[in-house]
DNA sequence: ATCATGCTGACGAAAACTGGCAGCAGATCC
DNA sequence: GGATCTGCTGCCAGTTTTCGTCAGCATGAT
C-alpha cells in the first residue's frame, strides 16, 4: 500500500475512534513503524486536519476536518445556490472558482433529493454589463486584508495621475460593475478606497499593520457615517 | 506538492465539474503530466472512489464517495459568504433570511478559526441603486418553479397594458435592477420573460404543468441561442 | 520520580514516483 | 468510413520520497 492510500486509511481510522488513541496502536492498525506514523500525522496536519496530540494521552481528530453531513430547507439552497452564482459569475476567477468548488463540496454531503435541488436550481444570475478587468491579482488583496499586511500600490485615479502609496487594506467592497479596495493610505495619512482596475501593480509587504482590522473597518465606518449619514454602509 | 496532497485536490477538482472532464484539463489543473493523471485517477479509483472514465468523454465522479470532502479553505469560506451577502442584500427578504440562515448552518460546523473568518470577513456588498420593490411574494414563484405549477398572473407591461396569463414558470434570473420570471406562457403560447416589479397578483394553482422544468429551460435556451446569441433578452 | 506518550533530527537503503514514448481500443464527430 | 478525441497500459531510467532505526527532548499523567 502507498503512502497515499494509507493516509486515506489513516483519517478513517481516526474517524473511526472518538477516544484518543496512542500512535503506537494507530502504527499497529496500518502497518507501519511509529515514526512513519508521526510523519503521517503531520501530512494529514499540513493539509488542514485538527489532528490533536497530546503527551501521555494519544491523537483525537477533532470535528472540523472533514465536513459532516449537512442538511438545509430548500430554500436555503436556493439561497446558496444563488449567491454562489453570483459570485462565480461576477468576482474574480480565483474567487469564482472557490464559489464553485464550496458548492461542490456542500454538495458532496447532501442527501441526494438535496442534491438535485441545488443541481437544478432554477435561479439564475443574468449576465451583467462587462467589469472592467483587473491589472492585478486580486487574490493578493485578500490576502493582505486577510493577514493584515501592508501593501504597496501604483495606483492611477480617475484623471489618470500615477501615484505610489502603501496602505493598510482592511475591506473590499462589491459595487455591480468596480470593486473598491478600502484602507488606510499613509501617504494621505487617512482612509482611501481604490478602484481595484485603477491598481496598476501591488505587492504584498511582510510588514503587518499596527492596528486590528475590525477596528479600521469601525473607524472607517464612523466616519463615513458623520459624512453623510444617509448614505450607510451595512455589514451584514 | 506531494502526491497525497494531490490526490485530495484531485478529488475535489472532480466534485466541482459535473460534466465529463478529460484527463488532459484535470492534468493541467493540478500540474502534472498525464501519464501520472491517469495513475492518480488509478489510485483513487482504488481506494473506492466511483470515477467513470469513458473514451472519447473524460471523467466523472458519481456522488457517495466514502470520503467526505476535506474543510472549506479560507478562500471558499470568503466565497460563501460573499454569496450569501449579495442574496441578503439584493434579494427579496425570505431569501435574504435563508442566505443568512444557511450561513449560521455552515458556520456551525467550521472549526473556531474559520468561523472567525466567516465572521470577520471583509468582502462587502456595496448598497447600489434601490431595486423596485415587489407587488407580490417572490417566495410563491420560487415555490411554483419548485414544484412545476402553474401560475395565474396579473401583469402590466412597459406600457402599462394589463393583461392576465397562466404561465409555466421554469427560471428566474436575477439582473442588477430587475429580476425576471421567465416561462411559458399559456397566452401567447411562447415563451415569455416577467419583471418580478410588474406582476400586480400570483396565483399559484393545483395544476402541475405537463413539461419538465429542466426540459423548457433546455428549450429556452435553444431558442434564445438561435434568435441571437449576443441580444440580451427583453421583459414582455 | 517514573512512565507513557508526543515530537524531531539524521541517515542510508529501499521503494515509489514521474514523465516520456509507444501502442491499443472505444467514442464521437463529420 | 475516416479523423480525432480520449481512456488506458506497459516499459524504462532518472529522481524523489519514503521508511525504519536510533537517539534524544518535552510534556502530561500517575
Amino acid at each position: 500500500m502507498s503512502r497515499s492510500e494509507r493516509l486515506f486509511d489513516l483519517l478513517q481510522v481516526l474517524r473511526r475512534h472518538r477516544r484518543p488513541v496512542s500512535g503506537r496502536v494507530l502504527a499497529g492498525e496500518i502497518g507501519v513503524s511509529l515514526r512513519t506514523l508521526y510523519r503521517d500525522i503531520a501530512s494529514l496536519q499540513a493539509q488542514g486536519a485538527t489532528i490533536e496530540g497530546e503527551a501521555g494521552v494519544g491523537y483525537v481528530l477533532r470535528p472540523g476536518f472533514l465536513l459532516p453531513p449537512l442538511m438545509f430547507p430548500p430554500e436555503e439552497i436556493e439561497a446558496l445556490v444563488l449567491g454562489s452564482r453570483w459570485v462565480a459569475e461576477r468576482a474574480d476567477g480565483r474567487l469564482a472558482e472557490a464559489a464553485r468548488s464550496a458548492l461542490a463540496r456542500i454538495g458532496a454531503v447532501l442527501p441526494p433529493d438535496l442534491r438535485e435541488e441545488m443541481e437544478g436550481s432554477a435561479l439564475f444570475i443574468a449576465p451583467g454589463a462587462p467589469i472592467p478587468a483587473d491589472a492585478i491579482d486580486p487574490a493578493i488583496l485578500r490576502k493582505a486584508i486577510r493577514t493584515e499586511r501592508k501593501l504597496a500600490l501604483r495606483y492611477s485615479d480617475a484623471n489618470g495621475t500615477a501615484s505610489e502609496r502603501v496602505v493598510w487594506p482592511f475591506a473590499l467592497a462589491f459595487f455591480d460593475q468596480v470593486r473598491l479596495l478600502i484602507g488606510w493610505c499613509e501617504l494621505r495619512d487617512d482612509f482611501r478606497s481604490f478602484r481595484t482596475d485603477r491598481i496598476a501593480t501591488v505587492e504584498m509587504t511582510e510588514t503587518r499593520y499596527p492596528t486590528r482590522r475590525a477596528d479600521l473597518l469601525r473607524q472607517w465606518k464612523q466616519v463615513k457615517y458623520a459624512q453623510h449619514a444617509q448614505e450607510s454602509f451595512s455589514a451584514e
